[in-house]
DNA sequence: CAGTATCCGGACAGATACTG
DNA sequence: CAGTATCTGTCCGGATACTG
């Protein structure tokens, strides 16, 4: 469901944030155009992003996270103290 | 870090059980030898699986999470219920 | 029983160029 | 600004056959 490599990354950043897309592609290292379209819209399909636009010139997109991907960030959370606790405890292994 | 298709399955599968080799590939159905190897070695690599061989023959390996393999459950488990949740949602929406 | 060796196809990430 | 079109290479997963 969040697979891909930029899923998890965009949905840190966005965080709960609104951001525009070439906010998003500035903040994120490494990520072209397209993956961020890609991402964005599968993303949004599953309901986890919002996306805002706005008919003007200069087009203006925002995306932000619904409710659901927002609720979805503790449990993120909760995965990266896990990871990081993971690495300490097999660097003091290592020792 | 568990990423690949199988590594959440044998996670899952694995749970609190000790099991055999070809326990898991009976239990994860479409898993092919190869696929259990490579991950298993990896899950093992990343301090999550506990591998025992005992060098008999016929030859003898059991599995089991580690602590840390464990630690992580809970937090798939709310992973799993945040999933379902969320396409529940989206079918009220579909409705 | 518990793997390894080898080959193959397809999906995906990336680069580049272009557009309303 | 916010994308799309196209091409390309790589790597991962899968099938099959073999082994201590």
């Amino acid at each position: 469901m969040i697979d891909g490599k930029w899923k998890l990354p965009i949905i840190c950043t966005l965080g709960d944030q609104t951001m525009r897309f070439n906010e998003l592609k500035r903040e994120i290292v490494g990520i072209t155009s397209m993956m961020l379209t890609s991402s964005l819209k599968e993303l949004e399909e599953c309901g986890i992003v919002h996306r805002e636009s706005y008919h003007e010139v200069p087009p203006k997109v925002e995306y932000s996270l619904t409710d659901g991907g927002l609720s979805l960030t503790p449990i993120l959370f909760d995965l990266g103290h896990w990871g990081h606790k993971l690495n300490t405890t097999k660097e003091k292994v290592n020792e």
